[in-house]
RNA sequence: GGGGACGUGGUCUAGGCUGGACUAGGACACCGGAUUGUCACUCCGGAGAUCGCGGGUUCAAAUCCCGUCGUCCCCGCCA
């Protein structure tokens, strides 16, 4: 007889003969009379072994296999979608005993640590917590092939054996063994070969795919990592992009979760981003907005401030209504996260019956401040002052802090928004170079672009340049970022020296790409978003691993399989390998 | 590379500051027994840890100190 799902018998199937097969998800032994409440994946339905003393040695995820007659409860159970009926069971066939469970799949959230959940984790995906986040993954995997194949794109594959790329992270690499000494590197993004395929006349490319880089992994970052990864031909400017992926986002929100969104996103530029939350990837859900206040303290009386605003720099503020009873250990705090991300200090301003605050005796006329910020009694005010993005992103995290300190980030809200105008490079102060902000793909903005391509625009001034980039941000999280990539080869051989890379180790690199641009590359353009990242959103998850199926600990160590692992000396003989000890 | 938290039977945890009746307590799981309507079944009984590892201080260390390993979080890093 076929296997039915456990989790579709109702009333109406009462009297029917029945073939069941799932886990042992508890047990209720009566003596002479024996409750089961079998689960497979459609869900729970109650066994009841009557004489069956088999039964009663049965053990909590022990696989069986039942036969019996399904029958109307005296007493059903409302919490069970199958509570009306039972299953009197008269044949029962153990296909499989477990070994006493290493923790308790009960529990919500579990009490097992992580590193036991992940050694154990076919277990862990039992419990349905887990079960709901890999099904809401494979249903945003399939929306997204949805509407993506409805808008004419194609989903390519692309090597995972492939080579270095210029700048970005830490490579994972590979040994040749047909050449020894040579090395493969895992892709960190398919950025050269998407660029390719459109080259190659694919104009709407995708693909669900695999990305690695070697570096410090995080709640939010491992070193494998699945992108959604987009491409278009003839894209000249972000718009046809952007309604595009704000259908994307919103068709997959609503087809998951069943959430709305409002299109088209609002844009900030990255200067306003900045200066008004002080973050690239501001989370709109909350207002305390930070405010420019370096006018009013470039005369300041207060060396250290006045200093700052003389070095170049800008002072930031930020207001907390009603905040100027925080304590002295509250403001310490405060100052602690400043500090955190470089800001060499926080200073502080209460307007309470009195001043109070380091800024207080060099405030003789505070009503200025007032106006700009809009400081009313009993406020506190909170100052950075630094170099402009340093000063904006130390206070930036304080007003995330006193976001969630302060309960100010409402449940249940989304607030997307595209972040645009990038600066195209940015210093690096251990190379002593430029380096490119997005990748070296990256194009100029159109209005930028002859400062690029002029050999006499002063070399310092390079970090004026905007990049025709994008970020897609959604509640303070970047979901993924994009361009308009260079499409003409000398523009691209302009950017490559800009960064350092002389056209020899550009050919060498990558001259198969440079030459590609040669052969009718159109303009083109894409994005790639973090599929992770996103499935944790969707699923209301604090933790990548949790969207996961195997993920890495924190070292970069899978408890599971024990990877990383030593290998037999006779493989790295055959690669020409030798492990240095130390 | 740096900072912080944690590590006690299978699992989670109490104890640690103030070292000595800790012979390491509890809950769940496990084993044995009782049990005909349970649905976190219940009741009775039992077994199971020398406190991550190494060293030090001390008459005495789960407890204090140092080192180390592991896990988690953060800064740096992550185009």
């Amino acid at each position: 007889m076929k296997r039915e799902a456990c989790g579709s018998l109702r009333g109406k199937d009462a009297g029917r003969k029945v073939t069941l097969a799932g886990w042992v998800h508890r047990l209720r032994d009566l003596g002479s009379l024996t409750f089961v409440d079998l689960r497979d994946e459609s869900g729970l339905v109650q066994l009841v072994f009557r004489e069956l003393p088999q039964a009663r040695k049965l053990s909590r995820e022990d696989v069986i296999r039942v036969r019996g007659t399904v029958a109307r409860r005296e007493a059903p159970n409302p919490d069970l979608p199958t509570g009306e009926v039972e299953v009197v069971v008269d044949r029962l066939e153990v296909l499989s005993q477990t070994r006493p469970l290493p923790f308790s799949l009960e529990e919500e959230p579990p009490r097992a640590s992580e590193e036991t959940r992940l050694r154990y984790r076919y277990l862990d995906l039992r419990r349905p917590r887990m079960q709901r986040n890999l099904r809401l993954r494979h249903r945003t995997s399939m929306a997204i092939r949805d509407y993506l194949d409805r808008q004419g794109f194609i989903e390519v594959e692309t090597p995972y054996l492939t080579r270095s790329t210029p700048e970005g992270a830490r490579d994972f690499l590979v040994p040749s063994r047909l050449e020894p000494g040579k090395f493969y590197a895992l892709p960190q993004s398919p950025q050269l070969f998407k660029q390719t395929l459109v080259i190659s006349g694919v104009e709407r490319y995708f693909q669900i795919v695999r990305c690695f880089r070697d570096e410090d992994l995080r709640a939010d970052r491992q070193p494998e990592f699945t992108q959604l990864d987009l491409e278009m031909a003839f894209l000249e400017a972000p718009e046809e992009l952007f309604a595009l992926i704000e259908g994307l986002l919103a068709y997959v929100f609503r087809e998951t979760i069943g959430v709305e969104f409002d299109t088209p996103f609002p844009r900030l530029s990255y200067d306003q981003a900045l200066s008004r939350y002080g973050s690239d990837k501001p989370d709109l859900r909350f207002g305390l907005e930070l405010v420019d206040v370096t006018k009013q303290f470039s005369a300041s009386e207060m060396r250290l401030l006045r200093e700052a605003v003389a070095a170049g720099g800008r002072v930031f503020a930020l207001r907390v209504p009603g905040g100027a009873g925080f304590s002295r250990k509250e403001l310490g705090e405060l100052e602690g996260v400043a500090k955190t991300y470089g800001a060499k200090g926080l200073l502080w301003l209460a307007r309470g019956e009195e001043l109070r605050g380091p800024l207080a005796k060099f405030l003789p006329d505070p009503e200025p401040l007032w106006r700009a910020t809009g400081a009313e009694p009993g406020d506190l005010l909170l100052l950075v002052a630094d170099a402009f993005e340093l000063a904006a992103t130390a206070l930036g995290q304080v007003r995330l802090e006193l976001g969630r300190k302060l309960s100010l980030i409402p449940e249940g809200k989304w607030c997307p928004l595209w972040v645009v105008d990038f600066p195209l490079l940015e210093w690096s102060e251990e190379e002593n170079r430029w380096s490119a902000r997005h990748h070296p793909f990256t194009s100029p903005k159109a209005e930028d672009l002859p400062k690029l391509m002029d050999p006499s625009f002063p070399t310092e001034r390079l970090g004026e340049l905007r990049a025709n980039a994008y970020d897609l941000v959604l509640n303070g999280v970047e979901l993924g970022g994009g361009s308009i990539r260079i499409h003409r080869r000398e523009v691209q051989q302009r950017m490559l020296e800009v960064l350092g890379i002389g056209p020899e180790e550009a050919e060498g690199r990558f001259g198969f790409f440079l030459r590609a641009l040669e052969y009718g590359a159109p303009p083109h353009g894409g994005i790639a978003l973090g599929l992770d990242r996103w499935v944790m959103m969707l699923a209301g998850e604090e933790s990548l691993r949790e969207v996961i199926a195997f993920p890495k600990t924190a070292s970069g160590a899978c408890p599971l399989t024990g990877a990383p692992a030593e290998v037999d000396p006779g493989q790295l003989a055959e690669l020409g390998l030798e492990v240095k000890g130390d």
